[in-house]
DNA sequence: TACGATTATATCGTACACGATACAAATGTA
DNA sequence: TACATTTGTATCGTGTACGATATAATCGTA
């Protein structure tokens, strides 16, 4: 490849990447705007469906974020009532983010947005096991970056 | 996969993209400010090194941005003297966005920018075959998202 | 047990990112 | 040629995203 073509836009992996990551996260938009939240809400929601009661630094390490972007975010969310924000007791630098029960709740009604993602899909010549090595060569990307 | 698995952080492929997508840019910060330019500054630069003197219109279909994103974002270049905005005379509600000699002497700078992000991901175990299926993938998922 | 170092969050400033809205120039058409 | 429609940018409000900095609580150790 000459320096011009490296140059290239395409060429550059890191511009598709960026492209795909925020085209994706526009198709969610219409699905999480019935539940009255955002794609990075809806993200850490779902760190919290899975494991409740976290302090706000093991959120920032799951989801990869600074402090500086989950603070004020989580803020957000508690103001919606999806979430409460608590000192730890043993830890008194510690915040605990826990579910409410309207929160818990919500999760019912985002069970089906994966179904309707996938679904956007089908019709993609994306087939299971391409996406299977899309994956893996995410996490190695995530591994190597992160 | 039951309804606990779909929504599991990992198992939404959304949520690597979009990490990989922020992680992958870090890894610019240090090498673009050395250009006193951002990464998305850096995108519009590239589409300009590639081809000059476009309409905003243009811009913002090449990098899948809203002109509400760019405009600002052109200004700011602007403002590092980097590019000139004018308004197209053969038609009116056109603004033209072409380089200033600042701007182009940029390009010479930031040839070994690619190189760069790619030796960082030398010692990673992913190679160029599976590197040509991932973006192919990324392509697709940008088609048909877009 | 003082006290410097570390840890866990929060705050601030700057820069995206996008939907909604506005507006002037250009276009199509009766 | 009036005038409704479309096109190309810009503006505004809200919400990320992150580096730099601040601060209180905890920990390590002399």
């Amino acid at each position: 490849m000459t320096t011009d073509e490296m140059l290239r836009l395409e060429n550059q992996l890191c511009f598709p990447l960026y492209v795909a990551s925020r085209l994706t996260t526009r198709m969610y938009g219409p699905l999480l705007e019935e539940l009255d939240i955002t794609y990075p809400q809806y993200l850490v929601l779902l760190a919290l469906w899975q494991t409740d009661n976290q302090p706000v630094g093991e959120l920032t390490k799951r989801l990869y974020l600074e402090t500086s972007t989950l603070t004020p975010l989580l803020k957000r969310l508690e103001q919606k009532q999806y979430i409460s924000r608590k000192r730890s007791v043993t830890d008194e630098r510690s915040v605990l983010i826990a579910l409410t029960e309207s929160g818990q709740a919500l999760k019912e009604k985002a069970v089906c947005i994966p179904e309707k993602i996938t679904e956007l899909f089908r019709s993609s010549t994306i087939d299971m096991q391409e996406l299977t090595g899309f994956y893996q060569t995410l996490q190695k990307i995530i591994q190597h970056a992160g």
